[in-house]
DNA sequence: TATTTTTCTGGACATACGTTCAGTGGCAGT
DNA sequence: ACTGCCACTGAACGTATGTCCAGAAAAATA
């Protein structure tokens, strides 16, 4: 009996350890996020994110297997949140015909307001074509972005085999605007909604 | 007179150098599409390609301004023989119906045939939402990529105004498949050209 | 308080990078 | 034979890179 409370008091200790431990991983994470995404996967090095970070280079490597997996954990966990933030708009009850265009004004904000963010995902997913450590990154999130799509769908009453596609056409005028509105286009963002649901109404 | 004579074959000798010149550029542009296609742009290093060249690095700067103009220089040359070959899929008179499904089956061979020149496209695109240097290049290139979308509309007898959405659709899928492509799908290319079939049939 | 464990440091290592440039060889014109 | 131009070399420069590791600092445990 004591023998077990000890044993349950140890397992606490260590869960709370690796607790702490994984806080202060995504804090890194966070930091290593900011400076990616104003440089880009290329031209990003561990002491570039070290300095962001406040720590040094070693520490990075105390937290992260190397560079690939630092930067594939910085992806998953930006695309995992993003992905939250849009399912929430799928929770709000709206009549079917106005949740479409909730959906397509959500991502064109994003575009406004979290664009260099998103610049990093694509940079990644051209890599994961490379570079074998970023393919199953790759192919784990846009499962989850269809997934996103198929939830969608449902909402609308619409069959949810119509996701891959969608998603498709989804990804690439987000894409398209994205870039426009990297280049300095004003209107890349309500061009966006107009082309998006122009599309989407003629697919379903 | 006599000095026109001289001044005319002056230009000659000019206009050959500078013919030499630009055959020696698409050479040694040709060797860096090879590797850069291998390697992508992150990991290709100008001695990388001096190797695969078989020349000195400092040729290299002989002949581009810096290494955003050489990657440039190849992308945008492949691409341009790549709209080529598709342009000339559109030459052929079949009546419009089978028009383009030999248009979609012409990519779908070049998914199979082209894949690791295909994702550098990609790799650049995204480096053109970080580095000014290359947003020129990828803006040309896909009104081209557009412009090859609005022929097949005309050829067609559709209106052209929907190029642009088109291309968008046509690239979504394009680059989905070439990703599964080159993750080990064996049927990766008829499935492009099965959805992207199916999705043309409901835009068009 | 003493000891053990975890967290973090920052310098060392070997290698790689883009770019420059003095200099070499060859060829055309005179 | 001499000159001037062009194509090209490859060593050198300064800086940057990912990774490793002996050991310091801090925190947890006893």
């Amino acid at each position: 009996m004591i023998q077990l409370a000890k044993i349950s008091r140890l397992a606490e200790k260590a869960e709370a350890r690796s607790c702490r431990r994984a806080y202060k991983k995504d804090q890194l994470a966070d930091h290593a996020i900011e400076t990616l995404k104003t440089l880009g996967y290329a031209h990003t090095s561990l002491r570039d994110i070290a300095e962001a970070s406040n720590v040094a280079v070693g520490t990075l490597h105390y937290y992260f297997e190397d560079r690939a997996d630092l930067i594939s954990y910085c992806v998953r966990r930006y695309k995992i949140a993003f992905i939250a933030e849009m399912n929430s708009i799928l929770q709000t009850d709206l009549e079917p015909e106005r949740i479409v265009t909730h959906f397509v004004h959500g991502l064109s904000l994003s575009i406004r307001r979290e664009a260099e963010t998103h610049r990093l995902w694509y940079d990644i997913r051209a890599q994961g074509m490379f570079d074998p450590a970023f393919m199953g990154v790759v192919e784990s999130i846009e499962n989850d972005l269809t997934e996103l799509v198929a939830g969608l769908l449902s909402r609308l009453n619409l069959p949810v085999e119509q996701a891959g596609p969608v998603y498709l056409v989804l990804d690439a005028t987000f894409r398209y605007h994205l870039q426009k509105h990297l280049a300095g286009a004003p209107d890349a963002p309500e061009n966006f909604e107009r082309q998006t649901l122009a599309l989407l109404s003629k697919l379903i």
